[in-house]
DNA sequence: TTACCCGGGTTTTTTACGTCA
DNA sequence: TCTGACGTAAAAAACCCGGGT
């Protein structure tokens, strides 16, 4: 399958927003004991909006519910749109409403959950291809959205979550922990489109950046090889000024730039720089010294991809 | 050692969309 | 112009496996 690296795709990243900017890091586990009440009141909440809006579905179909949706923040992409469709269905409500497995949580039992007996699933499926044979099953949007929200909240599930989730959703304990994983790993390629697009934009940068140097390198050369000073006398213009911290070099100005006209190039200022990276008698950088000022920044950082609510990098 | 969970990779299924007769 | 069959790409659900705890 071809590698998706299209602006949709990473507009799709944007827009899910990936929960992540409250959440922290994907690493945080949330399988700490017990339910926290935040995330049970969340996944109450929800399911008692998914509840209204299933209510209202059956009047308005898939438009009012989107709209429910919209309400609730909720970014509905087309295979959203097109689930709801499905899911506001009269079938769908019977797939909400039916059972689930119970607490299946031995190994025996989640071997019954791989092997499909005793999942959710429709008259129709069971009679087409009888037991095993793997038999996919569309979640409805409801159940989606549900567990989309509570996503937000925490993105791994203990195992007291998954089965309320479970149970509430009408899923298969191991159905709530796929989605999960394969949820995660969504998020983990959004976020890699999303950092390759930065590695790019940083690449282009140093080769501008790489392009003016070699520029000023080769004006410094030609102002070397020159015609002796007794030739011209001697003015300011022909006085080479070059900045202590940045080392960047004013070359024949008649006058000093702007950026030169003090003596000290990079005046005393609030500067949230390290010293070191200022060059140690800077206190401020100038714009040509910040090509790429938050490559500074995260130096205080371990590595800038751990910085987990990083969906966007903010220099984009 | 065992059970469990997770990430990474893969397979399978569903869905949307474009093309063509 | 409409329609249905067909092919294809993308997304999602499910699975497998290895590693960590």
């Amino acid at each position: 399958m071809m590698p998706r690296t299209s602006g949709a795709s990473l507009d799709l990243g944007l827009s899910l927003g990936l929960g992540l900017t409250s959440q922290g890091s994907l690493s945080s586990s949330t399988t700490t004991a017990g339910s926290s009440s935040p995330w049970a009141a969340a996944l109450s909440s929800v399911v008692a909006d998914v509840a209204r809006a299933r209510a209202d579905a059956h009047a308005l179909y898939h438009a009012s519910a989107s709209a429910a949706a919209a309400a609730a923040g909720l970014d509905l992409d087309p295979a959203d749109r097109a689930a709801m469709r499905a899911s506001t269905s009269p079938d769908s409500a019977a797939a909400l409403s039916s059972g689930a497995s119970g607490d299946n949580s031995n190994k025996r039992d989640r071997e019954l959950e791989r092997t499909g007996s005793g999942g959710v699933r429709s008259d129709e499926e069971d009679g087409a291809d009888g037991a095993g044979g793997r038999k996919k099953l569309r979640l409805s949007k409801d159940q989606a959205a549900v567990l989309e929200e509570c996503f937000k909240t925490h993105s791994t599930l203990n195992p007291k979550q998954k089965l309320a989730l479970a149970t509430r959703l009408g899923l298969r304990p191991r159905q709530v922990e796929v989605w999960f994983q394969n949820r995660r790993a969504r998020t983990k390629l959004k976020q890699t489109e999303v950092d390759c697009e930065y590695l790019k934009r940083w690449c282009e940068r140093l080769a501008d950046e790489n392009k003016r140097l070699e520029k000023e390198l080769a004006d410094l050369r030609a102002l070397k090889a020159a015609p002796s000073p007794a030739a011209q006398p001697a003015s300011p213009a022909a006085t080479l000024t070059m900045c202590p911290c940045c080392r960047r070099v004013a070359a024949t100005a008649a006058t000093p730039t702007k950026h030169h006209q003090q003596q000290q190039c990079h005046p005393k200022s609030s500067s949230s720089l390290p010293a070191a990276a200022a060059g140690g008698a800077c206190s401020v950088v100038p714009s040509h010294c910040q090509f790429f000022p938050a490559a500074v920044d995260r130096t205080s950082q371990s590595t800038w991809n751990t910085a987990a609510p990083l969906v966007t990098r903010e220099l984009f």
